[in-house]
DNA sequence: ATTTTGACTTAAG
DNA sequence: GCTTAAGCCAAAA
């Protein structure tokens, strides 16, 4: 298994309406610091549909990279459908960061 | 094996 | 609160 295995692993396994930060991935992947590095594997995302990079955000809550359709407004909007709380133009990480509360 | 780069993170201005 | 700088690890060229 490698890193990049896991990192895919985790990122499928985010719930609808809820996002989890690059940080918090490279840490369960084993690596706390390889954060960087799973925003490059989502970049690549070989499992494009089951790897929904758009739930995934950066440490702040806020969405970073996202080159696809409007920028990161069409995220949002895509976040909110999901149920995803939003501050401003970032996500409440309070209430929809994932692992909070009862972790599946 | 070495170098470069990166959808990040944290600290400082 | 936002911008700039440095750091860190891993993957890709």
């Amino acid at each position: 298994m490698s890193f990049k295995e896991k990192v895919y692993e985790i990122a499928r396994k985010i719930p609808s309406g809820k996002v989890a930060t690059y940080g918090q991935i490279a840490k369960m992947a084993g690596q706390s610091k390889a954060a960087r590095v799973v925003g490059y594997l989502m970049r690549t995302n070989p499992f494009a549909p089951e790897v929904p990079c758009h739930r995934v955000v950066g440490a702040d809550g806020g969405m970073v990279g996202f080159s696809a359709g409007e920028g990161l407004k069409t995220k949002k909007q895509m976040l909110v459908s999901e149920g995803v709380v939003f501050k401003g133009n970032r996500v409440d990480l309070g209430k929809s960061i994932w692992g909070v509360g009862k972790m599946k």
